[in-house]
DNA sequence: TGAGGTTACGCCTATCGTAATAATG
DNA sequence: CATTATTACGATAGGCGTAACCTCA
């Protein structure tokens, strides 16, 4: 369970496919498929279903993406902070 | 940037050591110390100020840790909840 | 010299990208 | 047949542990 897993989750979500999520991420897309498959794998959960057209959040995926969410913004937080943090010393 | 390293860090705070921190998280030392260099390292800042009886968090250290914090509960809170999810499911 | 931290190095796992293989409309 | 997802596979990078080294009281 990775910060990057949260990532491609949530670009999945948002974007509907493994393709478009790919594209947004700039990376493959067996990349996402195979991190999607290890996330469910590691949690026991199907977090997406797999439609002909792309993937939509179950509903045990809808509420892991909003702690997902939550832990991603923390995780951008961080960076932020810190750099904040320095330029602070510095000034 | 991830997870394990926010965890790290948590663990390097609360112990106020590398060698406790790294006893509490089950790994060796020099797996902590890399991590918490690499960290620092990619942020650009000084988290931790090296001490000789081991590492206090620097102010910045301090903004950061709360933000760690947050996303390593949300993180944890993503595996309680799918799991939670998965038994309402079943249920 | 004892307690802590860091650096060096080799192994092992994980991730990625390319290519090949389903499946669906 | 075009689009999407998945599986296979080889290459690369990252994390860990052991061992060696450094620093300070």
């Amino acid at each position: 369970m990775s910060l990057r897993q949260f990532e491609y989750a949530l670009a999945v979500a948002e974007k509907g496919s493994v393709t478009a999520a790919a594209e947004a991420l700039r990376v493959a897309q067996p990349s996402v498929s195979q991190q999607m498959h290890g996330l469910e794998r590691e949690l026991g959960v199907e977090l997406f279903a797999r439609t002909p057209t792309g993937l939509v959040p179950t509903a045990v995926g809808r509420a892991f993406l909003r702690d997902a969410e939550a832990a991603v913004s923390a995780a951008r937080r961080t960076r932020a902070t810190a750099r904040a943090g320095a330029e602070e010393l510095v000034g």
